[in-house]
Formats: C-alpha cells, sequence, structure tokens
DNA sequence: TGTCGACGACATGTATACACGGTGCATCCA
DNA sequence: TGGATGCACCGTGTATACATGTCGTCGACA
C-alpha cells in the first residue's frame, strides 16, 4: 500500500519483518478481518505475521501515520472510524485537489492519463465479477492517476494518503448500491472524455457530479 | 509539532520518552543542528534525549513519516534535502489548498480567522527582534489558522503536513533577503482584509502574489 | 601503482526481558 | 442491592542483548 513510502524499487532483496507486518494489518483492516473500534493485540499480530513485537509496533507507527489506526497510550492500536462527517470532508478534498488537477490537465493539453484506459476496461470487468474489493481499488488507482497526470509530487503524496479511508467507503458503498455502478462507470468515461477534450470546465463539473453522490449515500445509509 | 496526533488534551501526565525525544530531534532539524543529506545516530540521539534506542526509533518513524528524515534502509535516518523542485511543489500545493479555504470562507461570509490579528502583531514584534525562526513559525500558524478557519480538518492536516518543509525554506529566505520583510507583512494585512471584506477573488490574488515570490527567491538562490 | 577482495568495526533490524500503568472483576461496605 | 475500593491480570512502554548487513580499511596481486 502506498509506496513503501522511501527506498525507490530497486530489487526487492528481501521483504523486512516490517514490511509483512504492515502489509498484513493492512489487508486485515481493509478486508474486515477486525472491526472498526477494535483494539490490536501487538503480541497477537507478532506470532499471526511470525516475528517479534518490535516489527508489528513500528508497522502499527506507519498504520496511525497513514489513518489506520490510532494509538491511544497505554491502550493500543485502535482500528479507525470513520464517521460521516470525516468521511464529507475527504469528498471535499478530494475534490479540491483533483479539480485542481484536472484543470491543469486541460490547460496544458495533456489529454487523459495513459493508464486510464486500462484501468477503466479492469473496472467494469471487477464490476461484472462483483469483485467490489478489487473494483473499490482500482476506482481509487483511476483517480489517483489523474491527480498523478498533474505532475506534482506532494499533492500526488497527499491525495493517496487519503486512500485507506475511501478505499474501505467505497467498498461499503457499493456492496450496499450495486445498482449505481453503471452510473459510476459512466462518469469514469465522461472524466477521461472531458481530459481528453481538454475542457477543464466540464471535466470540473463532471467530477463535482461524480463525489457528490457518496456523500449522499453516506447521509443515508448513516 | 503537530498535535502529538491523538490523544488529545487533557493534562499531559508525563511526556514519554518517544516524545521527548520526537520534540528534541524536531526542534534540532529545524534550528540546523544537522546538516541535510547527514545521518543520524540512533545510539547517539537516545543518549542525548537519556532514554533507549527503542523510542528514538519510534520517533524516527514519525519524523519519516512528516517527511523531516527518510529512512534508508541498513543505513539509517538521513535528514531530508529538499530540492528546488520539491519546495516548488510545496508552494503550488499550499496555493491549491489555502485558495480553496479562502474562496470558502468568503462564501459563507465568515471573515478572518480570530487569532489571525495578534498573529500579525506577533510577527511585526518577531520581525522587528530580528528572530527569523519564530517569525517563519508564526507565518505558518497564520497561514494554517486560514485552512482552519475552512472548517475541513482532513485538508487542514494535510496543509500541516507540509508545515517542516515551508518552516525550513523560511528560514532561509528570510535569513538571506531580509529587505522583503516589509512586504510580506503588508501581504498578510491585505490578505486579511479581504476575507474581512468577503472578497474570494481578491484574497486568491493577494495569496498568488504572496505564494509566488518565495520560489522565485528559491530559483535565484538554488 | 591501481584495483580487487577479505576482514573488522559499527549501525541498524529483530528478539526478548522487565517496568509501569490500565482494566475488569471480586469483594466489602453502606 | 448498588456502588466504591482493592487486587490481579494483562498489555503497552522501555531497555537491552543478539543477529545481520554495510562501509571503510588494509593488504595482496596484477
Amino acid at each position: 500500500m502506498s509506496d513503501q513510502g522511501i527506498s525507490g524499487e530497486a530489487g526487492k532483496p528481501r521483504p523486512s519483518a516490517r514490511e509483512r507486518a504492515y502489509e498484513w494489518i493492512c489487508t486485515a483492516i481493509l478486508s474486515g478481518v477486525f472491526s472498526e473500534g477494535q483494539f490490536l493485540d501487538e503480541a497477537a499480530l507478532a506470532r499471526e505475521v511470525n516475528t517479534s513485537r518490535t516489527p508489528v509496533r513500528e508497522a502499527l507507527h506507519r498504520l496511525q501515520a497513514e489513518r489506520f489506526v490510532e494509538l491511544v497510550p497505554r491502550r493500543g492500536a485502535q482500528v479507525r472510524v470513520v464517521n460521516a462527517t470525516e468521511m464529507r470532508e475527504v469528498y471535499q478534498a478530494r475534490f479540491v485537489i483533483e479539480s485542481d488537477a484536472m484543470v491543469r490537465i486541460c490547460e496544458r493539453r495533456l489529454g487523459s492519463p495513459p493508464e486510464s484506459g486500462e484501468l477503466l476496461e479492469a473496472m467494469e470487468a471487477a464490476g461484472r465479477d462483483r469483485n467490489w474489493n478489487e473494483l473499490a481499488q482500482l476506482d481509487q488507482a483511476f483517480h489517483s492517476s489523474i491527480v498523478r497526470h498533474r505532475g506534482n509530487a506532494v499533492l500526488s503524496e497527499m491525495y493517496d494518503a487519503m486512500r485507506p479511508r475511501q478505499v474501505r467507503l467505497s467498498v461499503r458503498t457499493i456492496t450496499e448500491v450495486p445498482e449505481r455502478l453503471p452510473t459510476i462507470e459512466h462518469e469514469h468515461r465522461r472524466l477521461k472524455a472531458a481530459l481528453d477534450a481538454h475542457d477543464g470546465e466540464l471535466s470540473v463539473s463532471v467530477l463535482d457530479t461524480h463525489l457528490r453522490e457518496v456523500p449522499e449515500l453516506v447521509r443515508a445509509f448513516g
């Protein structure tokens, strides 16, 4: 998840214990193994990943930075509960960053990101298979690719930092309201088309519609 | 720095070792005790803060999340070098978030943040005392208060995450070009005035001027 | 004289032991 | 019977020992 932060790519000689712990916990939270608000037991996690508490603790700190968990002093790591207010704020923040990206992309006539086409196809495939988890990840990847296409690493990083919160909600939303899927796919195609047409205003207005829906659903379902 | 992340306020029973380590390293980096690119010795830091390596390591991980340092595998924590490209990106990102905040504030006719007045006064005092470090912190606090006034915690958090990078550059800039100080103060007052006048367009245009200067200086001084 | 390779010092990554504080339950008192 | 209090268990916070990989140095060889 994210890009491990630093050390770039290069051949991965061997995943460190910390890395394994991070991946394991990350996946577990996203796939709902732990319920929201639950406290995680460091020792139990260490056994699960087959390592000691130290790497687990370090992984938990990283997960805190990415807002997966909350570290309560003397109590431990609590799976973060994302309430409706925060989700609205996340969607506002997404709109701020993503609309700016689209405007700049259109100003510079860059067109849609090169990978956007295959991402859309992959999403449609995932939708047909009703693989909601995969779908949510791809949705995030699609939007993230747009922000990255703008060419500002700082903004991209910020945008991607919201990923955990978004993916968790996306899965819930699409699971509860799968009939919205065609609409979502249509909007994605419109977004891509607007970028290819270098039409900043249009793309922002489509994005506005697109991002407005989810918070409304959140409100509807609590 | 930042807000310790989680546990909110409440009486602080005693700063943990990790917290002390974090504060110490943070201050050291901002005040230039360590040079950019330098590797930090965990054991030495532990001796300095009078604790063991474990809390120091955890502090370093947090500092990595906040982009103070870069954790190179098997090499340790390296004080991050912020290059010109990244600084330009930071200022673009600031503009994106801060201009949105100003527009929303004006739309809702909220006026300038209540604390902005005294922050400006404090900045002028710090400027008279030629206390550049303090000045840079206050400058950051002023802009941060505007973003916070918009009322979106996610955006505020993102904005504040850029703090280390900004403060380091601000100190350098104002130290090298102190004659720009009156201009900066004047622009701050204009920003506050524009917000109080609920004039979104004006505030954004002033902000644009204000944020455009620093990257130019960066380019000039390398 | 320059380059390659082995060795040693040292710093990080990991494991584990101990200290401290919190939580929950049982017990006691009103 | 309800609530306060003390104690025991348990989990995190910290310290420290050990394992492992990296860098620099020194010497041998071409």
